[in-house]
DNA sequence: CCTAAAATACGAATTTTTTCGTACTTACAT
DNA sequence: ATGTAAGTACGAAAAAATTCGTATTTTAGG
C-alpha cells in the first residue's frame, strides 16, 4: 500500500524521528503550517487501519511507528512518478534533474562518484 | 498551472503527437485501458479552461494542442514531488532511481556522460 | 470525589479529481 | 428533407483525499 500525500508527509517525519504521538507530530506539521489537532489525528488513524503505520495504546496518548520501510516506500513512489512523467525513462528524468542549471559543481560530483561506486558494486 | 494525473496522461500524448481532436487521444487511451469518450472530452475541456492547452473549433472536431511547455511542466512535477518525497535532495533521489540494481550497465554509463556534458557546459 | 485538560473516536462536511449520462448540434449520405 | 453517425456541452454522480466538529474517555491535581 502506497501513502497519499499527507500520509507521505507525516511518515516522513516518524522515519525521522522515530516512534511519535498525534501530539508530537501536529506540533511539527504546525511548524510548516496550520494543521487542526483531530485532522493529524485522523490521518495517522487511518494510516494505522491501512497498516502503513502501528501504536502503542497502552498509555493515554498513543505512540506511532512507521511500519513500511523508508526506503522500499520512496523507491516506489518514485518508480510510479517516473513512470507516469517521464514514461519511465529514468535518463530523461535525470535529464531534466540536473538539466536546470540548478546543480552545484559539488553535487553532480557526488552523484558522478554514486554512480561509480554502484558499477563497481554491481561487478562483484 | 500544474496538471492532473488524467491532464498529464493527456498532455503526455499531445505532445509526442502534436495537436489532436479528441477522438484520437480517447483511442490512443483506450489501448491501454478502457476510457469512455466523453471522459476524455470533459478532462480536455477542463485543460482548455485551465489553460493548459488551447483549441481549434473551427470545424466540427475540436483540435487540442498544448499550451504548456513540456520541459518546463516535468521540471515542475519533478521539483514537487522530489520535495514531497526526498526533501528535495536530487542526492538521495538518484540513490534511490539508481540504488536498486534495475539500471543498466549502459544506462549508469548514459548517465555518468550526461553530467559530462553537463559539467562542460556549466564551464562555458 | 470532582473538575479541567488532553486524548481518542467517529461521522460528516469539504475539496479535488475523475467519470459518465443525457441533451443538443452538426454534417453528410440517401 | 431527413435520418443517422459523430461531435460538443454540461451538470451531476462517484471516488478519493483532506479537514474538522462534537461526543466521549482518560488522567492527574486539588
Amino acid at each position: 500500500m502506497t501513502p497519499t500525500d499527507a500520509e507521505l508527509e507525516i511518515l516522513q517525519l516518524l522515519w525521522a524521528s522515530g516512534p511519535s504521538s498525534v501530539r508530537t507530530i501536529n506540533d511539527e506539521l504546525n511548524k510548516r503550517r496550520e494543521v487542526g489537532y483531530t485532522t493529524t489525528l485522523k490521518i495517522m488513524q487511518i494510516m494505522n487501519d491501512k497498516g502503513l503505520v502501528k501504536r502503542d495504546t497502552n498509555n493515554r496518548s498513543h505512540v506511532y511507528e512507521p511500519i513500511i520501510m523508508e526506503g522500499n516506500t520512496k523507491s516506489t513512489l518514485l518508480n510510479t512518478f517516473m513512470h507516469n512523467t517521464f514514461n519511465g525513462s529514468l535518463k530523461d528524468m535525470v535529464i531534466h534533474a540536473l538539466g536546470d542549471g540548478t546543480s552545484s559543481k559539488e553535487e553532480l560530483e557526488e552523484i558522478k562518484q554514486l554512480i561509480d561506486s554502484i558499477q563497481k558494486r554491481d561487478l562483484k
